[in-house]
DNA sequence: CATGAATGAGAGTTCATTCAT
DNA sequence: GATGAATGAACTCTCATTCAT
């Protein structure tokens, strides 16, 4: 995942399988392409995007500039690559807050919850999924790429759309009800993180319950209203 | 209303009596600065942050760099002044909503729609906002005219916190849900600008007309059931 | 010529026709970029063409790299500008070597002779003549500018064209015979700079007094079988 | 022939007896060897010389940019013996139109025309043998391997010089004409080149054989009259 | 022999800002 | 008030080359 292009010769059909020596290569080039990764958040979360320089992460992981570019072809590709790993790391949160709860209401709390508290916690996360988007337009990554993000992107929504389908509701309300879950969690992060909400009192964690008790309240009307054979509350 | 808060030093201090000279002269120097902003806005819409370089904002003021130093004295500055501009043009488009609009219902329609339609309309005044903190912490901007930009948002937002009262909420109900409202709004279009909204399907605008059909109908339930306005569900 | 584009404002209605003050900035302006210039043709004639970078031409010049951009707004330009200023001396030089002979035949051999003798003198400036076309395709230059540069080049082979002429030739023979000889002195340059003739004896300047008066004899020859009314020897 | 000038760090004194073993290992590295030459000609060949890096011909020779310094001790030396390859291709191309020929004069013809078609067809050899000598100065070759290419150069020339001889011309005289025969098509080659020729009209193809016309007149003419071969004109 | 990683220098260019005039 | 020139730092990226493995 995100291993750099070379220019892979056929003349190495002599090593049949995976070579020790091949294996611990990649392993150490993986270790230290992590490390750029780091230094390159650790950059990026301190100093914030305009900041974080090429030369200012090199210089935290230890480098030379140019020697990033044998880890990535560009700087794009650096923050995509940072930027994947943030979603797997959401993704994680979510699966992980999933296996010790039971039944479609405490599926949706679970999932909801962590992805809210996922981006509650680490607000710099945020700011690289908007990244890329400076201003309007996604710009840099390629195309492939930007669509494998929105993917995993979706995927850390998934648990919230099956647990509504669950709950009984069809997928295009499903799928409404997730969306607007999810810009209402943007929503108060962003304004949480921006000072713009300190004005008003509440805290997001608070606004984010409300809207949660409410989502799960709809979903439930509506499966009192259409209670058709759903495996309710397994 | 928003010329105050460059580096005229004191101009009007210097004379006493005002003389027709000098207000001759300030008003020139009025009209140019805004000439300038008129620069700086388009210069920013049309390219965006990272482009919008003094250099062009100069250039398409008929100005060089230096010379716009006699009007704002920051690049930071100039965008805050540019945002100040933004906000009084949203608050016009509020207060212009509800002149042809009476009872409380139709007033909480009609401001949340023109606030949700100005920045749907410009998603660049919605960068605008969230430019001065890149990277999440504000940055640049002078703490009070900071505050005095919150401010001027919040009062784009006070018709629907007093017709949430209007509707029998009380205080800290109504400016719970304003505040609600409000992420709601800016996690839509959030999600709009950054092309993240449309692996969903259902448009921004759908999604906002349902939140605010919702919020109503809290805001009448709530009217019905508990004439003084208690927190339920919470 | 050469002089660079800024904002022009409108508002310079103010100033007549030349203020003094405006004259004196831009004499200075002139000579600041006639040192630019100066610095960028010792590097490029010390260095050559790849050592001689910005830095280094800025170093020469006594100022920073980014302040050369006041005075050509790409690396590409200012060699531009080097040509231009390279190919005014040689039509000088050409110039001058006419005015003290008269005749046709005398007229082609001074200004042959000025154009060999030039590029013989300054084999840096033949260099700079070449250089926009590393390989084989111009670049960098606009479509404008390298036509400009053309038809200066072109300028400076006139006299020969013209003094062919008169002494009988067609046009097109001329043409060809002026391209000929363009050629070869190119030839013999070339294969002197780059010490290619050494290997052979006879130096370039002998070589070109042969062709030269081979030309010469072409030309009277023709002459004298169509002694078609040419102004002969005046 | 042509091997011997890289880094091969005289393998062969190593082994005394050349074993079999020695003798397979060399031809295998003579055979990549020229399988990175054939790369750094297609990538000068299609991208030029700037955009030839030896990242880019290690590229397209399958390889990494270290391994090709086990075949050329730099990137000069890679140009060199790219150039000697192709003063090798001249030499046959030469060669190979004499074959048919019989004659002197049409020995020169065929032998001219043969080196003047080389670099017209193949206009990037004729860079190739300009490239180290940008700024005119030659750099980078050993003097050793510069007076080889020299050499070889001037082989490929030495047909039509014997020929110029047999037809009656001095030594001395014949090396004159052969060093402005070869200006000449350079110089013809070189206007073609960069462009500068199409403002004039001929063709360089058109001028070549006017020129190898004259020369055969002079030769002729020479021939005739002073059968000793006497410098005229001069 | 070949790799992958790294160096260190340097490329051209852009930027917000300053300041004498 | 405005200019034109200049700064100095920064930018991303590329290069030929080296070297342990």
């Amino acid at each position: 995942m995100m291993k750099c292009m070379t220019a892979t010769k056929e003349r190495a059909a002599a090593t049949p399988a995976d070579t020790p020596r091949a294996a611990r290569r990649r392993k150490r080039a993986d270790v230290r392409q992590e490390l750029v990764l780091q230094a390159a958040r650790s950059a990026f979360f301190e100093l914030g995007m305009e900041k974080a320089s090429l030369r200012e992460i090199a210089r935290r992981a230890g480098y030379t500039p140019g020697a990033l570019y044998s880890y990535f072809p560009s700087k794009e590709h650096l923050y995509g690559a940072l930027l994947g790993e943030s979603l797997e790391r959401l993704n994680a949160q979510v699966a992980q807050a999933l296996i010790t709860e039971s039944g479609h209401g405490a599926h949706l709390r679970a999932a909801a919850s962590a992805f809210f508290e996922f981006y509650h916690a680490n607000p710099r996360d945020l700011d690289l999924g908007f990244y890329l988007f400076q201003g309007m337009a996604p710009r840099g990554l390629t195309p492939e790429l930007n669509t494998r993000l929105n993917l995993r992107l979706r995927d850390a929504l998934l648990p919230c759309h099956a647990a509504l389908q669950g709950l009984g509701m069809d997928d295009a309300t499903a799928t409404r009800e997730v969306t607007a879950l999810f810009a209402h969690i943007v929503g108060l992060l962003v304004l949480r993180h921006t000072g713009r909400i300190r004005m008003f009192g509440p805290s997001s964690r608070e606004l984010f319950a409300l809207y949660l008790a409410q989502l799960l309240e709809r979903a439930h009307a509506r499966d009192e209203d259409h209670p058709a054979g759903v495996v309710h509350g397994a």
